[in-house]
DNA sequence: ATAATAGTGTCTTTCAGACACTATATC
DNA sequence: GATATAGTGTCTGAAAGACACTATTAT
């Protein structure tokens, strides 16, 4: 402990070296999903964004990086990154979520900077109205494929990597699809999502699983009509599918069963 | 975004308000067993404990409190998790993992810090040499629940109780069991373990389902002899019991299977 | 022999996984 | 009728869950 000894009238934090701030940083995924172009019916492509921030100035000035800011000294770091998130796209009320902090020391030229690291779910329709805030140049959805290979600011591409391994965890095991998808959804929609954000994800009686199975049907259940008829949707589909809608119920995982 | 517009020439961190200190808190467990006062072979009662040091100086003078202390420049949060961890318990080489930071306003009454929560797990048999620091007036393990009711300094019952809610989680969705236990341990070692973390955990047939079903028994293997048979241990019970290891084998959990 | 722990036998019900098949509605 | 999506029938083998039973050995 380097913690000096000191009392309520002497202590003076100023003799220390203290960080030159406190950042959040924000991983803002959305899934875009794009109509097929033939004018059947069918399920539109689906594919996982982030959205970034072009710098407008030193340092990387120019470069791309992730929306966020500095922490002030009258709110939590999670309200922070929650009021940078609607600076950045207008966004409220979404799912956000603390991930990781990033210390490594020289990360950012402008001094002793301790980053928070947040992921936020998106649903695309909130990202229209989206545009560039005063310190930055551009703002733009990038694949997540993309957004990796570019030459990022700072260690976002690590921090990127990082949010997209925890929100792939994630989705396997948790209902935070449902942040990706309307209120009511069809299998083949929550299939897609999944899919989505974890390409390698693969069920194949995944209807059959999911709406029958008793350790697992607890997280989903059918949308019915007034007259206690299920409800379906043709949105995607000649044949009509059932809508689900994801309960409350939170599964309790466990290796040893 | 409050990120002042600068470049390299006049950019100032001082010019803004910026954090006094940017604290570590770690939580460490450990599982005390006690074996049964009568003569007889038996299983040991497991308990969980956490280890608190007796705060020698303003603020919460006298009360107890995580041990940890202020990060350096020169070090990531993590480090310097360790770093305290060592001088705290002379341990190093543990399972050592960060959860949360805490930067509610006013949490300190030293200043604007924002506080790094790590949850260390410890065998029982590290914990033995330990003795207070500087800094302290007293170390000392305190079972789970008395800590939990005790006026704890800063908000460390929050802490605290953030971190056993993970650490129940991570027992049973990670092989962090192993953490508390020896390198090569019984069935009942495992279960007791899992019980003491868990109290409701309850699997009736657990050594059948751990060592039969294809899906979970990746995570562990029986230890075998030179002679390839099982290598067993009294140590416990009248009649030997086999021992196992965990594997290097990282369980994959789904709710959609 | 008793006690304490470590396991096994056996039954029923449910689930996983495969894959061919049927159903509905649009073009 | 071709097509795209939605869903069911049916089979196999594995696993879950319950619980009575046997096994081993220090005392």
């Amino acid at each position: 402990m380097n913690m000096p000894i000191e009392n309520e009238t002497n202590y003076q934090a100023s003799k220390y070296r203290t960080p030159d701030g406190a950042p959040t940083d924000i991983v803002i995924f959305t899934i875009t999903s794009e109509g097929k172009g033939s004018v059947k019916k069918s399920l539109p492509t689906r594919e996982l964004q982030v959205l970034l921030i072009q710098r407008k100035q030193w340092p990387f000035e120019g470069q791309w990086a992730l929306p966020g800011g500095f922490s002030m000294e009258s709110e939590t770091i999670h309200e922070s990154a929650r009021r940078e998130l609607t600076e950045e796209t207008g966004v409220s009320d979404v799912h956000i979520e603390y991930f990781n902090v990033y210390s490594t020391p020289q990360r950012d030229p402008r001094g002793w900077m301790i980053s928070h690291a947040f992921f936020a779910l998106v649903h695309e329709r909130y990202l229209e109205k989206r545009q560039a805030a005063d310190d930055a140049a551009d703002v733009r959805l990038f694949p997540i494929d993309e957004a990796l290979a570019m030459d990022l600011a700072f260690d976002h591409e690590i921090i990127m990597r990082d949010a997209l391994a925890q929100i792939q965890q994630k989705m396997l095991t948790t209902t935070i699809a449902r942040e990706f998808l309307s209120e009511e959804f069809t299998m083949s929609e929550l299939y897609q999502v999944i899919q989505t954000v974890v390409p390698t994800f693969e069920e194949r009686n995944f209807i059959r699983k999911i709406t029958s199975t008793q350790s697992r049907k607890g997280i989903i259940e059918e949308v019915l009509d007034h007259q206690g008829q299920g409800k379906m949707s043709n949105r995607y589909s000649q044949r009509a599918a059932q809508l689900y809608r994801f309960t409350d119920y939170v599964p309790q995982l466990s290796i040893y069963s």
